[in-house]
RNA sequence: GUCCCCAUCGUCUAGGGGUUAGGACACCGCCCUUUCACGGCGGCGGCAGGGGUUCAAAUCCCCUUGGGGACGCCA
């Protein structure tokens, strides 16, 4: 019988950002943690940056994370809609109520006008917050300007006396001072409400229960009381998450690369080891008894150990090298199948098509190099591409390097293919027969090979490519070694 | 400028009056492997500064400093 309900509500003004994906995360695990409800709203009432194909990316990459809502945008649901644009009706009702109560007035200041005042409040180093010369303008003052034609906006009278205080889930006792405040602008004059207003109407009516945000709303979220109070509303429990900062501490912006969940998902990120990761920025794991590495959670595990006591206060600094080396231990983890699935290249690629278990040869001999998706198929090239290497080859121009090449030769002859045991074998015997052993045994064979210093185990080599092709290097390897 | 929030290794963090201040990533060394990577073991490294309170302060209080946020007809 649980009764809480959470939600993300994110304007679809762009790629989702990292940071919304954090503050959408942390409300997913609580909804699960605590059996709630996750709803996702979409705060459109930004008429000039919203855009549809915003509303797309940003489902897209919620989806792709493994965040699904319960309610929301192609859930439905019984307290929707869930756009806010679709929500008109219920904001000017409640608009209206506030009119009628005298708690909110007509503002017929230009943007101009106001524009200037805070600017010039700026450069007087005072606070810039809204004069109030509207707010007592009588009945008949009103109507002529409305008469006149101009269309004004309404602005929210906030109570100038009295505090308030309210018990922050992550900071505490936070409190305010409504006199330093402004009366604020609850409807623009195109019609649009704004987002204190529409917020607060949508958390009350949709009965949210605990609101978890990040910190930038901390400050608006007195004024949110005082509306919630006006309206006659239940207050819901706030939290407000810290940011993420860039590894330069200030706020992450594009200049720090990737910023938003697409890009990682187009550098190669793997969505179970992004959301572990940030799962990780602002919330660790209880203490418990493990071998393994104790940061390394699925979402399940960190849905049964999500609590909202555990998050910090802090603000964080996205490390990237610390998320790289995650992305490398998820995608190390995955089967054969799951990284042919995810890399479509693997079945297209040439190098595989004559040899279906080839494919699987090939990840299990490169597979602990990943780091990102672009790793599985970047490796195909240390096999694929071959040519002599005369400058590493030239040293190995030696009677006993010949005998070598010969002896792998002949030794390999009558074989189809090499297995792991085969290979082992192989260089054994080549150690006995041409007296070669360590370095000089192995990298010539490696340079003949592959024709580079690096590159997967000498073994792996042996079993990955065909013996024909293996056989036809050496070949060509042993003429360059005979030319004198 | 005003208000609000924050402050433990380079980074993410645990610890919330008595701890050799714990872990993760990165870094360094050794081992595994004759390469590289993966893996294993070990090491380096921190309580921003100053005042209080207390027998005892990383922990509680105040100030300073530093960082962040808000002050919009953006969300």
């Amino acid at each position: 019988m649980s009764v809480v309900r959470v939600r993300f509500a994110p304007s679809p003004t762009g790629l989702l950002h990292v940071g919304g994906a954090r503050t959408a995360l942390f409300n997913y695990l609580f909804a699960r943690a605590c059996g709630g409800t996750y709803i996702l709203r979409i705060e459109d009432t930004d008429k000039e940056r919203s855009t549809e194909e915003s509303v797309q990316d940003l489902l897209k990459s919620l989806e792709w994370l493994g965040l699904s809502w319960d309610e929301g945008p192609g859930k439905g649901g019984d307290l929707g809609p869930y756009f806010q644009t679709e929500r008109f009706d219920l904001y000017n009702d409640h608009i209206d109520k506030l009119l009628e109560a005298g708690s909110a007035y007509p503002c017929f200041c230009t943007p101009e006008d106001l524009e200037r005042e805070r600017a010039d409040a700026l450069k007087n180093g005072q606070t810039p917050k809204y004069s109030g010369r509207c707010r007592d303008l009588s009945k008949r003052d009103i109507q002529q300007k409305i008469d006149s034609g101009i269309t004004p906006s309404i602005r929210f009278k906030i109570p100038l006396d009295g505090e308030i205080v309210f018990e922050d889930l992550i900071h505490g006792a936070t409190r305010f001072d409504p006199s330093l405040m402004g009366d604020f602008v609850i409807k623009r004059s195109n019609g649009y409400p704004t987002y204190n207003f529409t917020c607060v109407v949508d958390d009350a009516l949709m009965k949210i229960t605990h609101v978890l945000r990040g910190d930038d709303h901390l400050s608006n979220t007195p004024k949110q009381i005082i509306l919630y109070q006006a309206l006659g509303f239940e207050l819901p429990l706030f939290g407000h998450l810290s940011m993420i900062l860039g590894e330069d501490g200030s706020r992450l912006s594009k200049r720090h690369g990737a910023t938003s969940v697409e890009e990682f998902r187009e550098k190669g990120y793997l969505p179970a080891a992004l959301t572990n990761f940030l799962a990780l920025l602002g919330w660790s794991p209880p203490d418990r008894e493990t071998s393994e590495n104790p940061e390394l959670l699925t979402m399940e595990e960190l849905i049964s150990f999500f609590s909202l006591d555990r998050v910090s206060k802090t603000s964080a600094i996205l490390n990237r090298e610390k998320l790289d080396w995650m992305n490398g231990v998820y995608l190390r983890a995955l089967s054969d199948e799951e990284i042919i699935e995810l890399v479509p290249e693997l079945k297209r690629s040439h190098f595989f098509k004559d040899d279906a278990d080839m494919v699987h040869r090939y990840i299990s001999a490169t597979r602990d190099y990943y780091h990102f998706l672009g790793d599985v198929i970047a490796r195909i090239d240390d096999f694929s591409l071959w040519v002599i290497n005369k400058e590493l080859l030239t040293p190995f121009k030696t009677s006993a390097h010949i005998l070598l090449a010969e002896n792998f030769l002949t030794l390999t002859a009558e074989k189809d293919s090499l297995s792991t045991n085969d290979a082992g074998g192989l260089f054994k015997e080549l150690s006995k027969r041409t007296e070669l052993k360590g370095k000089d045994l192995y990298h010539p064979i490696r340079y003949m090979l592959s024709g580079k210093e690096e590159g997967p185990e000498l073994i792996h080599f042996l079993t990955v490519l065909p013996l024909k092709e293996i056989r036809s290097r050496i070949q060509n390897s042993l003429e360059f070694l005979r030319e004198s």
